[in-house]
DNA sequence: CTTTAATTGATATTTTATTATCTATTTACA
DNA sequence: TGTAAATAGATAATAAAATATCAATTAAAG
């Protein structure tokens, strides 16, 4: 099953890897190795061992990963196979941007629900979402038994709505805005931070 | 000036503790402390104080940092007095939620103008900025002195997009694509790779 | 005026992540 | 069949980041 001890960066290099095995398998290769995975990538050969390793992918001396095989390892560490069901919150231009992302669903995430507390928004359908208006939430995700949740709406409400996901039972939120959200230890927050990458951006090319 | 030598898990942290300086001054507050931001942040306080320092900040013993004035070493060191100029290519889904967002005016980008490559969308303005063909974006960045972009294309032309931006004269590329670019090592590349956030998320709350 | 508590700043330690080294295995090929 | 080359896997070393410790400073309380 999925390995909860492994690292957070190696956590994120998986999606490269799986990339990039998809990519190798439309070229007709039936083995790669950790140098191939690399030099495409610009990661030493010794880090894509180690992840992989840590994804439970086993390979051979020589010849290097089966193709197949090692789809089929970071599909099931990543969770592609069975989608996890998300609610949004907030349908600006961001919420709708995600939501009309069909990628989302071959990366293990599948928006079944918005919400919105617009009288413009609630009711309409954005790229096959409904839009809920936001006091429907808990009682929602309760019945539809909801993990995860989406928070892109203005900053000033982030918490608000955070403190309403955690009262729902969502156990992971996904935090578009710029604020710290404080939630219970039980409660994971990923937080994507577009002003923290800007301040590295903007650090580096000065 | 701005300290090319933080690193970038500090670099990241920065925005935080610039919203909480706003945030503490409009309460009416001069003085704060490592404690007091790291309690709002969940964050230790010797982080803060290594992060401050880091910054070019200076307190004073039992009161902490004058606020008026980590305000101004914040600002300088992210670069939010000077914004600087980007384009952006593709101007789909992500790249006009982007284009929309006027808060990122205030945090050191403008957005001055956008490239795609659908008639349908060259020569219209969206949120105020010009859409031009691709094709006119080697000379533009050039006449214009332009560092920064932003790939918010399809996967598959991304790599060609930042083969674009580098003969541009380019330096630092913000890319929403799931793709690994391969730019010179003169060309800073910020992934924003919402799969590998997933690929986190998933796992935490499995 | 003295003591106390809080805080910074510098240094040291610990933890985590990355990278290197070494060994065993396997394939390809002479 | 034997040998060389490439590679996984295990272990070790290094580097980076986070955290702890401690001394110096300063404001406030007694
Ligand atoms: N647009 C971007 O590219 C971008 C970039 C970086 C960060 N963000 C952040 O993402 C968030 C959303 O940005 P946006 O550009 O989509 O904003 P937006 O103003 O376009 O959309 C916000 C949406 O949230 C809804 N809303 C407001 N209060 C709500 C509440 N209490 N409950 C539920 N819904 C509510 C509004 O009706 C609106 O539909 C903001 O916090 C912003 O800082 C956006
Ligand atoms: N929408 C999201 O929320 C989201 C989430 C994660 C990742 N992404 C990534 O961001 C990128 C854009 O996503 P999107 O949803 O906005 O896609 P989109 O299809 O809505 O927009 C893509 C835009 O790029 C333009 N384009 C196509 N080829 C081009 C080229 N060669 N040069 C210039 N412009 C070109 C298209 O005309 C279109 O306007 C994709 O790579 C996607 O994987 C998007």
């Amino acid at each position: 099953m999925s390995n909860q001890n492994m690292s957070v960066p190696a956590l994120r290099r998986l999606p490269l890897y799986y990339r990039c095995v998809i990519a190798l398998k439309e070229e007709g290769k039936k083995f790669i190795s950790c140098t191939d995975i690399g030099s495409r990538l610009e990661l030493v050969p010794i880090q894509v061992r180690k992840d992989l390793q840590a994804a439970g992918a086993t390979g051979r001396p020589k010849v290097g990963y089966e193709v197949d095989e090692l789809e089929t390892v970071l599909k099931e560490m990543l969770g592609y196979g069975k989608p996890t069901d998300a609610f949004i919150v907030g349908m600006g231009n961001l919420g709708q941007a995600l939501t009309a992302h069909k990628e989302f669903e071959r990366c293990g995430l599948e928006i079944v629900a918005a919400f919105d507390t617009s009288p413009l928004k609630i009711g309409r359908d954005y790229f096959g979402k409904r839009v809920f208006p936001l006091n429907k939430l808990v009682n929602l995700a309760q019945r539809m038994n909801i993990k995860m949740g989406i928070i892109t709406t203005p900053a000033k409400s982030a918490q608000d709505i955070a403190d309403i996901m955690v009262e729902a039972g969502i156990k992971g939120i996904w935090n578009f805005t710029p604020v710290h959200l404080n939630v219970p230890d039980d409660v994971y927050v990923h937080n994507e931070n577009f002003m923290s990458s800007l301040s590295v951006l903007i650090n580096r090319i000065s």
